[in-house]
RNA sequence: GGGCCCUUCGUCUAUCGGUUAGGACGUCAGGUUUUCAACCUGAAAAGAGGGGUUCGACUCCCCUAGGGCCUGCCA
């Protein structure tokens, strides 16, 4: 008997890989393939008005892009639905499902009136002879669910939940037109996949109660659930539309590196010990369901960036400027050849300084201006400072035979200049970066140059003095 | 309405009956400094409220309050 663990991540296609989804599918793949497990991808598609293809692309794209890998093809449970019939009818056989021929108005009457009289919902065909069905009418199959008593849920992250079976209705479990029901479909799905861990957003817990009573009716072994909280917004509130992005696909688009917004998920709600950087190797070591908290986190962007930053600085130069090439030409600044020379040249100082691929943009907004630069009000002032012309004119003289081959070279060179002179770095680093920046964020001096280029500095410095 | 889950600094969390309740983000104040960041140092900042149990509760139990999930022929 094979104790290799199975986990699974199982989203509805809608529309977009939702950020919870991908923080449970990151568990799930975490703790599978971290423990030599299996880890399936299956695609909860049996409401098919609402199923389409780019949606699921959408899920096999975001969690792609997250760097998750999933055993097989994934699985389309409409696909299966044959099967889930099967084991309605198998129930029907034992007698643990029954056939209800209620009509939906009658089902919402009823229903009403159970709330009103504080008792379970049931259908009259729970009991009926069966021989008293009308012929030729269309009917749903109910799952057969024990009246008294109550389910106990085993749960590695809720602990031990009792549910009274009388809030527990007899859930349909085949409907008229014969497709199967969700809770059905999971349990028939996950049982045939053999999945041996559930873990899945706490809005199951529920469901895991009902479930339970279908492996038992039918004596399936159970697997282990896990129900991990939702992500709420900043406000507490659940995640929803108004709270900005919602699927990973956004959090690409602001920016954020897969390894960052990775990072930053399993530290929501999850902890080892004091550690906030874990990297994906140091993650399959670490995590473990226990671990996991069982109150709802909030995503907090401030964070969220924080953490990004860190592997923003871990990236190779190439990495920075090809990454981030898709945002330059967002910003309509497409990476021509000199300007993918000038940001290998600045890769440095940008992944230094950037949170997120959107911000090298903006950190490099200094390389990439038009001549002449718009040194009027504020972003000139230090050229108006007596002599600051002058000094620039001779500065020029001696960049023009300076050293470009490196940044290091060219900041000496100033430090030097201005300890030649005697004068106070200051008076010549204020007008040389106002004329060279026009003001905007920038690095060192030295850095600025080398990133510039020669041609381009040279060329910034003589515009700011004839202006 | 009913069932279930949750509650430590603003946020993410540590603590698994005995700690000056620790760390991180953010904030504030310094430092560095040629702008803006980054970086370094420091500070403010928490056990929802009320009852128990115990020599001793953030930790265990109960109640209250506040949040959340489910309560579909959705998933």
């Amino acid at each position: 008997m094979s104790s290799q663990i199975v986990t699974r991540f199982a989203p509805s296609p809608t529309g977009f890989l939702h950020i919870g989804g991908a923080r449970t599918a990151l568990f799930n793949w975490l703790y599978a393939r971290g423990r030599g497990g299996k880890f399936l991808l299956r695609i909860e598609d049996t409401d098919r008005a609402r199923h389409n293809e780019a949606a699921v692309d959408a899920i096999i794209e975001g969690l792609s892009w997250l760097g998750l890998d999933w055993d097989g093809e994934p699985i389309s449970q409409y696909s299966r639905r044959e099967r889930h019939a099967e084991v309605a009818h198998e129930l029907l056989k034992i007698g643990a499902a029954y056939r209800c021929y209620m009509t939906t108005d009658e089902i919402e009457a009823s229903r009403l009136r159970a709330i009103e009289t504080k008792s379970r919902f049931e259908s009259p065909w729970r009991d009926a002879d069966p021989a008293s069905a009308p012929s030729g009418r269309s009917y749903t199959i109910r799952f057969r669910a024990p009246r008294d008593g109550e389910t106990i849920v085993s749960d590695v992250v809720q602990g031990t939940v009792k549910f009274p079976n009388s809030a527990l209705d007899d859930l349909i479990i085949l409907r008229s037109d014969g497709a199967p029901t969700y809770n059905l479909a999971v349990v028939v799905d996950d049982h045939d996949m053999g999945v041996t861990h559930v873990i899945r957003g706490d809005d199951h817990l529920n469901n895991a109660a009902r479930q339970q009573q279908i492996y038992a009716a039918m004596g399936w072994p159970i697997p282990s659930f896990s129900h991990v909280p939702l992500i709420h917004g900043a406000d507490g509130a659940k995640l929803s539309k108004r709270h900005g992005a919602l699927g990973v696909d956004a959090y690409r688009d602001l920016g954020f590196l897969p390894e960052g917004l990775a990072n930053y998920l399993i530290r929501l709600g999850w902890s080892h010990g004091d550690d906030e950087i874990i990297p994906r190797a140091k993650a399959l070591e670490w995590f473990d369901i226990t671990g996991i908290n069982r109150a709802p986190a909030r995503l907090d962007l401030s964070k969220l960036e924080h953490t990004n930053a860190h592997y923003m600085k871990a990236l190779d130069d190439r990495a920075v400027v090809e990454k981030s090439a898709a945002f330059f030409d967002h910003a309509g600044v497409p990476l021509t050849d000199e300007r993918r020379a000038q940001l290998m040249r600045s890769a440095k100082f940008l992944k230094e300084r950037a949170p997120t691929l959107a911000g090298v943009v903006e950190a490099a907004g200094f390389l990439f201006l038009t001549r002449p630069l718009d040194l009027s009000g504020k972003n000139g002032k230090a050229l108006e400072k007596e002599g600051a012309r002058t000094l620039l004119a001779d500065i020029s003289k001696l960049l023009a035979a300076a050293d470009w081959s490196d940044a290091e070279g060219l900041e000496k060179s100033l430090k030097d200049f201005a300890a030649d002179r005697a004068i106070g770095f200051g008076l010549i680093g204020q007008p040389l970066r106002a004329v060279l920046t026009a003001g905007l964020p920038s690095p060192s001096l030295g850095e600025v140059l080398y990133a510039l280029g020669r041609d381009q500095s040279l060329g910034r410095i003589a515009d700011g003095i004839s202006q």
